[in-house]
DNA sequence: CCGCGACGCGAGTATTTGCTCACGTTCAGC
DNA sequence: GCTGAACGTGAGCAAATACTCGCGTCGCGG
């Protein structure tokens, strides 16, 4: 009996005047996650934040945690949108041209709203929008694999899926570190030349 | 006058018994934490998880949020013996050796208790001790930094520092997604020759 | 202009949480 | 064995939290 937890809203808004109360609502949030932290991200607070009442938070989020996941959603759709508009045009670049636009892309996918992206990594701990994350990733993976395969000849890769999977954890795992930490000592055009180094380097492979 | 919130013992066990009631304090701590993540460790859960009365706990805990950061600063101590175990055999070892035993060095790290590890890193909103995890990172840097300069000769690599930093980060990263997805599809002595190749190749350099 | 449903409100509730404190128990030194 | 300090207990408190519900308002089809 014991049903899940919901995260879809229980009621569609309907008329405009809801519609905008929704995006008010999920535009607090964002606020209050940037400055009171999850833990410090309640209902309450947000509907205090929003200038609205928390009954009408209920109306349309069945629960605190519906929330925070339309946020992290609502961000990952303009994430998806950046890298989207960067992938159309690697489609006949040569090896370095292709790196060199991916990884601008990823540093670009980073700069949308740092502050709230590090947030939402940083503080909320794991709920269901995590894996929808990590699942966004892997829907990237094919066209990787694909444009690897499809260069077999200039690159040295045994295993064109592992090596696709490896590199983009390398790089997320880097890009997550820099604006984490953001080591302000740490040249971004610098970091981006040496990422693509450490791309080439390892699908043209040495002897 | 809003004073920091404490994270040192308030009392320093003297005695056997009490000795041991941190102890078994700090297991059932790592218990709950695995049973009902991070929200739902409680003091009270974990009081009872112990055997052992709230009381106890607030004797030598000054709060919630130090229970956790001694579980954390316990499991690193466990993970720098292992990683420092590992470090002493690659003082003169050569480039492919080193890299082998560093990328198993790391592999082994994340095999110390895997499923706390995963819930420090997964679930614990960041709290102090992950700076510490940091600065544990940042004291290994200058290691590897003098050991890339004693090799100079055999290397690639315009910017020892920036390399240094660049490999921790993706090999970290690289282990850390492994850790959490756990795609059992993955064959661990695969990845490990890939991030070897991966090293190895970026230090060497292509032209 | 009317009526009805969608909308918005916020005081209030039930629960949970972190934590205290007054009191009983164990231990070490004498 | 006696004594005082360290230890251990758990009922219970103050505060916070997620969430409800009855009521007033708005807006759209007719």
């Amino acid at each position: 009996m014991a049903g899940k937890r919901l995260v879809t809203p229980r009621k569609e808004p309907s008329q405009r005047r809801s519609r905008e109360l929704v995006d008010i609502i999920l535009k607090a949030t964002a606020r209050v996650l940037l400055k009171d932290g999850y833990e410090g991200c309640t209902t309450n607070r947000v509907a205090e934040a929003a200038g609205v009442s928390i009954g009408s938070v209920y109306q349309y989020f069945p629960n605190k945690e519906s929330l925070v996941v339309r946020v992290m959603e609502r961000h990952q759709e303009k994430l998806r949108a950046v890298l989207s508009e960067h992938l159309l045009t690697l489609q006949n670049a040569t090896l370095q041209q292709a790196v060199k636009t991916l990884v601008r892309a990823m540093l670009d996918v980073h700069r949308v709203e740092p502050k709230l992206h590090r947030v939402l990594m940083e503080q909320v701990p794991r709920i269901g929008a995590l894996k929808a994350l990590h699942a966004q990733h892997a829907a990237y993976e094919p066209l990787v694999v694909a444009w690897i395969e499809s260069h077999r000849d200039q690159l040295d890769v045994p295993d064109a899926k592992m090596a696709t999977w490896l590199l983009i954890a390398a790089v997320d795992g880097v890009l997550q570190r820099v604006f984490l930490d953001r080591p302000s000592s740490l040249d971004e055009e610098q970091l981006a030349t040496e990422l693509e180094r450490l791309i080439v380097s390892y699908l043209r492979g040495v002897t």
